[in-house]
DNA sequence: GATCCACCGATCGTCGGACGATCCTCGTGC
DNA sequence: GCACGAGGATCGTCCGACGATCGGTGGATC
């Protein structure tokens, strides 16, 4: 019964190995709280009583000590020395600096793609498929979806790069943002206007005229800027 | 003996504050050996076992382990499962991936600070006077001085956007960038080039070009990063 | 002689419990 | 009405313990 094995089963063997390698528990409890925050469940302002969180989870003080840890690291978490953590709130000038720092990322590594003339098929296609995706879910009425297929095309745009470190730090900041979109409550409005938008873009980027791409994108992030930071004060304010 | 305080004093005072406030024992400690890292005591590769340090702090493990997550968060350690924790060792990649970074922070924050068209004077002043401080250091041979202040210019530069967060990532890739001039033999030849460069682009900032500056900035750090990619390629080769 | 495997020491990951320190709240007294 | 002090909740740090995991060592096997 024995068969070689197929070409490349290393390679799709290493896709998997994240499933395998799930880490500690302190990370895969970070992980679940992250992923309560990102989708709002615990909204900002709440507070993580590491009590709670031991009785909750069944892990020791310690464990959960370090995942908020890591998810104060992430700034999806604000410490306040003796007084506990708390998911954080962002204030409209955090929101505007984290804006003006996506802006610098994205650009930046798109104007990068762009200076070396040509990007990675995969990357192109990636941002071609979630501008589509953004399309399905838009048409379905899923604006959630729309809001997530939305990062992703920006995630995608910033990996034309070609730079891991650039993704990474671009990954933060989007996680950063759902912070602020959280707490909106008009998922449609804030996410419709940029799906015809996000297509155009990926046109741009699968054209190949990456420049054209950089320039586009500084308006319209400019523009969506001025759009979540009204938004989000109105949000506030209320 | 009772005299009115002088004017503006709960301002200096506010400035002492993080003496005070130096935080937890953890941050301390996170704070101590950042510096050792940063300053080439504690060269790349070596292991910081957590019950060395317990020795050695008179902290608790516990203690230990938080301050370490610090640094790994801030990736001048690397955390291997199991196995413990590590100065962190740039590969060839990380490093050319961390300089992308740099340029797309600093050049987009230049460009936006172009864009806005103006510049706060406090900021202007700041590039100025790191960029001259380098001068001083240059003449006096203190070729470590001037890489702090090289470092200074570049922080002051990315500062003129009036960001905060753009100033905290670059405080944190210029700290990362640390780890690969400390292993480089040479400082003066890796700083002198860069000297005479730096007070050009004050100069330009100083006579509010900031579109100049910006454009200069980028073919500047094209030329640094090839340079310092070259240079790190044979000393990890040696 | 090379390869594989079982063992071993070092170190980490997680747990439980303990204690004082600090902050917020609330009630008291002026 | 406001300063002030008591009380409770929570955190920061410490300690000691245990099993888990990793890298290396040395012996068994082919």
């Amino acid at each position: 019964m024995t068969r070689s094995a197929p070409a490349g089963w290393t390679a799709s063997l290493a896709l998997q190995r994240e499933r395998l390698d799930v880490g500690s528990t302190s990370e895969r409890v970070a992980g679940l709280l992250r992923t309560q925050v990102l989708d709002g469940t615990l909204r900002p302002g709440v507070q993580l009583t590491e009590e709670q969180l031991v009785e909750a989870l069944g892990v020791s003080r310690n464990t959960i000590r370090e995942a908020l840890q890591r998810l104060s690291a992430q700034r999806l978490v604000e410490h306040q020395r003796h007084r506990g953590v708390f998911v954080r709130r962002l204030g409209r000038d955090d929101l505007a600096d984290l804006c003006g720092l996506r802006r610098a990322l994205e650009c930046g590594a798109l104007r990068e793609a762009a200076e070396r003339g040509t990007a990675a098929p995969d990357a192109v296609i990636a941002v071609v498929e979630a501008a589509r995706e953004g399309e399905r879910a838009a048409a379905a009425d899923d604006w959630d979806g729309a809001g997530t297929a939305n990062a992703s095309v920006h995630l995608a745009l910033a990996a034309l790069a070609a730079n891991s470190r650039i993704d990474e730090e671009m990954r933060g900041v989007v996680a950063e943002l759902r912070l602020a979109f959280v707490v909106l409550p008009d998922a449609r409005a804030m996410h419709e206007p940029y799906v015809a938008r996000n297509v155009a873009l990926a046109d741009l980027v699968a054209a190949g005229d990456l420049a054209a791409a950089a320039d586009a994108l500084d308006t319209y992030l400019r523009d969506a800027e001025a759009h979540l930071l009204d938004a989000y004060g109105q949000a506030l304010d209320a």
